[in-house]
RNA sequence: GCCGGAGUGGCGGAACGGCAGACGCACGGGACUUAAAAUCCUGGGCCCCGGGAGGGGCGUGUGGGUUCAAAUCCCACCUCCGGCACCA
């Protein structure tokens, strides 16, 4: 082949990309005419190159867009940056750049990178939330959170990363380490800003059931960090001076059973029990030890519990036992109440508390298969059984128990039914420059006051100075600090402490809707049209954090009447990751494949060709080099089979081709040719419908041109039919524009179109062109394939029947058999059961 | 421990009650070429019998079951991956 018939793809590409830009084919605007389909990639943080995961996420996205589009939809298609964040803050501190500079830099390489992989972003909607006129709306989410009582001050402890100088939320420690630097996470006492999640704990849980379009995964990993539990809450009273103390447990039916009270080492009631008692020193200095001990040694593998007894007793609301009252390390003040009713009989780690520190084993409900005795037991009962040792209660099954007990507890007042949440309210204060500030002020006079509404945005200065110790830049900017109270006008001071960036990253989907609004975060007639999300792309490392905090915001907004909806996700698609000899890519195992350098050497039609055709999107994908290598083959087979059929194609101009396609003008070849054209166009249709089959889509694609390639090897130039020849190219090209926009966009226009492809409708399938005269089916024998018949379609059962028992290769293993049966399924198989 | 997902040729994967291995990668053979690259055609799950055309058996993690028919449905188990886990 000559020189100038070879794929120029980096002239093509480059030169559709400019021509796309120019025309702004993907800019959209609401249209009520027409039904609308929202696409979304999870927006990258800008660390400076996009990665193969990057490449994946936003083909996948870029591909159902693309088929939208030609579907008919208006479709919305955005890109942004979640440009606030930590990487930003180290580069000032250790390269002395400042973060904002380093953070557009890169957003400018990423930006011509997802460019050159011809995306068909709107750009004009680009979203960068680390500028004022993004973050001063994440500001004003920050203020209606606050007026409406969900977001508040608190001293707690939490979750201090000593690495990243800052304290995180539940949600981003893993393992008790941090999830960005991996370093371990200590337990600090501070007085930080929180959302309150947890009221919406219920229908974060409720409403998982509206999301049929979710992983199962995903639904479940979020079920089990909500973690609802039900049970009761129940009153104790400490001996002689009558302090309640309130556990919560599940097991209401086994309060006969408690034996001792552990209290979490950090209770508030602590201190007042042992104060003047002999056991005040111990207990106090166990208290620091347990205190000051990391995420990791608490939760430590096996666990070691240890305790105290403090010396003090209370008084079982329900049998009015006397019951010691002990610190344990096991009980977390965080969860439920910071107090929990030791029940070693029926609960494990009571079990091993009460063995190691010589407490009564009592038993409360029995085993109705095998009898426990209190002194052999090896481990606790915790299954369902009988009451017993329960005074009133005995005899009754403990699930009835269970209701039973917390109804008299009720009546009686010490106690009531509870249900209890795992999940707890999100930590959001980070005390770090590079982010939103929270728009708060502290006056003397009139204490937090939040910064009017019309003050926004709170500025980040641009002076700040990153030393990498102590304090925070912006707690130690005299010009930021120093403010003057919104409400009296007095000398006042600024929050220092900015919002965690998954804040910036909770709502900004709403904000593609009207990116542009300087009057507000959004039109709610613009959010109206374009949300909910219809299909939404991300790695599944945000199921439990960017995910929920998505849904919480969204039903907060809801509540407040911004929003007409209740979950912002109607779709979700969790992409697996890309890996290189089996791994994930990294750096430091050196297995890191160059999108960059993908897309120089081999186009980044033939890159997104390879990532979507190598897996399914959900399951992770193995890059291979040959795989990538057979991709641009397969674009440059696909260019030479629409190019080197043109001259043929050129007759079929300005001729009726309908009247061309008639089967009475058709041959047997040309027939065979429509069928897996039609075929194709049916498969790949349903393969991008209703579901993500890229992979089988592409499959597809190869076989319509495989069969193009032999009609053109096997029937004489000048008899090829041109008006068949022009429908299968012209098909081809249509179904493989979402996936290899640029080569699709190059063929259709020298095929001699001067609209864009992409704004062509997809073509439809014709049912004639797919019938057939005859099929090939099997018969088996038993069971086993023993020959091919080739019947008419319309054959009766009887016909198919009697054809099968006289085929050839059958005889041998029926003759001399008696006929059990016959199965035919018509046009598959035909099964002869023998005996 | 509880919950979820996955195990199919040398490799990525397809089929999700009806001919296992579509499509591609890698590999073998052939054509074109002085040669190579590129391209085109072609072969192939494994084992056994046969010189050959051909024939037979076994095959979707393991063991059972349902069915005329199971990778697919049911039961039990194994391995790997992921989530939660001293959560009362």
């Amino acid at each position: 082949m000559s020189a100038e018939e070879r794929y120029n793809f980096k002239e093509v590409e480059a030169r559709w990309q400019r021509e796309w830009e120019r025309s702004g084919i993907y800019k959209v605007t609401e249209d009520p005419s027409r039904p609308k389909y929202y696409a979304l990639a999870m927006f990258p943080y800008p660390s400076g190159k996009i990665h193969m995961g990057h490449v994946r996420n936003y083909t996948i996205v870029d591909a159902i867009a693309r088929y939208r589009r030609m579907r008919g939809y208006n479709v919305l298609h955005p890109m942004g940056y979640d440009a606030f964040g930590l990487p930003a803050e180290n580069a000032a501190i250790q390269h002395g750049v400042a973060p904002d500079k380093w953070t557009w830099a890169n957003i400018a390489e990423m930006t011509e990178q997802l460019k050159s992989l011809g995306y068909s972003y709107d750009w004009d909607r680009a979203v960068y939330t680390c500028r004022p006129d993004y973050y001063r709306w994440t500001q004003w989410l920050f203020l209606q959170l606050y007026k409406h009582g969900l977001a508040y001050r608190k001293k707690a402890p939490v979750n201090w990363c000593p690495s990243c100088e800052t304290v995180l939320a539940n949600e981003q420690v893993e393992d008790g380490r941090c999830w960005r630097c991996d370093s371990p996470v200590t337990r600090n006492e501070l007085e930080q800003w929180f959302l309150r999640i947890t009221r919406y704990a219920d229908e974060l849980l409720a409403d998982l059931e509206k999301l049929p379009g979710w992983p199962e995964r995903v639904r479940v990993m979020q079920q089990n960090w909500i973690g609802r539990s039900e049970g009761a809450e129940v009153t104790f009273t400490v001996e002689g001076t009558g302090d309640p103390i309130t556990v919560f447990t599940t097991r209401p039916d086994t309060l006969y059973g408690v034996t001792f009270m552990a209290l979490a080492p950090e209770h508030p009631l602590v201190e007042k029990l042992i104060a003047g008692r002999p056991e005040a020193e111990a207990v106090r200095a166990f208290r620091e030890r347990v205190r000051n001990q990391s995420e990791i040694e608490r939760t430590a593998e096996g666990g070691e519990k240890e305790g105290l007894f403090t010396g003090a007793y209370c008084i079982n609301p329900l049998s009015g036992d006397r019951v010691p009252i002990w610190v344990a390390n096991y009980v977390l003040m965080e969860y439920g109440t910071g107090a929990v009713m030791g029940v070693p009989a029926h609960d494990q780690r009571d079990f091993e508390f009460a063995r190691k520190y010589g407490l009564p084993v009592r038993v409360v409900i029995q085993n109705p298969s095998r009898n426990l005795d209190p002194a052999t037991m090896a481990e606790a009962y915790p299954e369902p059984g009988v009451m017993v040792n329960s005074g009133p209660f005995d005899g009754l099954p403990s699930e009835e128990g269970k209701e039973r007990v917390v109804a008299y507890l009720e009546e009686k007042g010490v106690g009531r039914r509870k249900v209890q949440y795992r999940l707890r309210d999100w930590l959001i204060s980070r005390q770090r420059a590079w982010g939103a500030p929270i728009p708060i002020v502290y006056c003397d006079r009139c204490g937090t006051v939040p910064v009017p509404e019309s003050d926004l945005p709170v500025l980040l200065p641009e002076d700040l100075v990153f030393t990498g110790k102590g304090a925070s830049p912006l707690a130690r900017h005299e010009g930021f600090v120093n403010t003057t109270c919104p409400r009296c006008g007095g000398p006042a001071r600024r929050e220092t402490d900015t919002m965690d960036t998954f804040i910036c990253s909770s709502w900004y989907y709403l904000r593609f809707a009207d990116p542009q609004n300087g009057q507000a975060p959004f039109d709610r007639a613009k959010v109206d049209y374009w949300l909910p999300v219809d299909q939404y792309v991300g790695g599944v490392e945000h199921a439990v954090l960017h995910l929920l905090y998505s849904r919480f915001i969204t039903k907060a907004l809801r509540d407040m009447g911004y929003l007409g909806f209740d979950e912002p996700f109607t779709n979700l698609l969790t992409q697996g990751m890309v890996l290189k000899d089996g791994a994930k890519m990294s750096k430091s195992k050196g297995n890191v494949v160059s999108p960059e350098e993908m897309i120089n050497r081999y186009g980044a039609d033939a890159c997104r060709l390879f990532i979507l055709f190598a897996a399914p999107p959900e399951r992770d994908l193995e890059w291979s080099d040959e795989g990538i290598e057979g991709a641009a083959r397969f674009v440059n087979r696909f260019y030479r089979m629409v190019r080197s059929a043109l001259p043929v194609l050129e007759r079929a101009r300005g001729t009726d081709r309908q009247a061309a396609l008639r089967p009475e003008a058709l041959g047997e070849a040309e027939k065979a040719l429509r069928r897996v054209v039609h075929g194709t166009i049916r498969k790949v249709t349903q393969d991008l419908t209703d579901r993500f089959g890229f992979n089988t889509a592409i499959a597809s694609l190869m076989e319509l041109v495989n069969a193009f390639y032999e009609y053109r090897s096997q029937v004489p130039e000048d008899r090829q039919n041109p008006a068949v020849l022009a429908e299968a190219a012209e098909s081809a090209v249509l179904l493989i524009a979402p996936f290899c926009p640029h080569l699709a966009e190059e063929l259709w226009h020298q095929m001699g179109h001067t609209e864009s492809v992409h704004l062509q409708p997809w073509p439809t399938y014709d049912e004639a062109a797919l019938t057939v005269e005859t099929v090939e089916m099997a018969v088996q024998v038993s069971g086993k394939v023993r020959d091919r018949i080739r019947v008419p379609v319309s054959a009766t059962e009887e016909e198919i029947r009697a054809a099968a028992l006289a085929a050839e290769k059958v005889q041998p293993h029926i003759a001399g058999k008696e006929i059990q049966k016959v199965v035919v399924v018509p046009g598959r198989l035909v099964n002869i059961v023998v005996r």
